[in-house]
DNA sequence: GCGATATTTGACATTTTCGCCAAATAGTTT
DNA sequence: AAACTATTTGGCGAAAATGTCAAATATCGC
């Protein structure tokens, strides 16, 4: 393989494994809203806020979010509104594998519903 | 958090990642130039074949592509499109981020060229 | 059925990632 | 500058992900 296509690899690896956890994911959501600071972000997550802190420094080393301080306070704003896009597709994975298990058992959508 | 955020988050999380490793990323880029059996794939990725089966199940487990056996080999097929354009995303994350990685220290990507 | 080729699976050591605690840093108020 | 709030960082054990070897499974041609 080409360093080029080293380096193309390597760079969406970064990108894929900032946004791989549970708890950034919930960070993108929020931030997709608009800016957050720290303290607003832990009390809608509910982790730990040295966990929080953590994993904002994850998604900044990506390049995915910037802060800035404010007083006593950092804000965090989303920098790449793409992943929105991005986030329907994973969505659109997840219904249709949903829906394909349900109907592998002869159920739909509808029948789940009580 | 409501139990179907927490559904929601987990779903995406499963395919980040799937995504998010470099070896899948080789993958999921091949496939999405059409389907490819393991021993083809095996062949440009350089892995070990059983490194390459694995990664090759992970991304099937998490509902991103399907297989289908004919005769002796097992071919690969990718069933999420939109990923093309999610790739376009994180490769405009990664450029961003290294230019601005070189404007920093005074540099542009021309004068990186020898 | 047997040997050859293609692929998957199990087991296990190694590496990476994670979460939380304690401590450090930054800014505000008094 | 001391007290207080907001945030980050270092350290460390626990949990998860990874790669490879050996073994199992599947299909084909003889």
């Amino acid at each position: 393989m080409q360093a080029s296509a080293i380096r193309r690899v390597r760079g969406r690896v970064a990108v894929l494994k900032a946004l791989a956890h549970p708890v950034r994911v919930q960070l993108i959501e929020q931030l997709s809203r608009g800016e957050r600071c720290v303290c607003e972000i832990h009390a809608i997550v509910g982790s730990d806020l040295t966990t929080v802190s953590k994993h904002l420094s994850v998604l900044k080393s990506a390049g995915l979010v910037s802060d800035e301080r404010r007083g006593q306070q950092v804000f965090y704003t989303l920098l790449v509104p793409c992943l929105n896009s991005f986030v329907e597709c994973v969505d659109a994975v997840v219904s249709r594998r949903l829906s394909e298990a349900l109907e592998a058992r002869g159920m739909t959508l509808e029948a789940t519903k009580r």
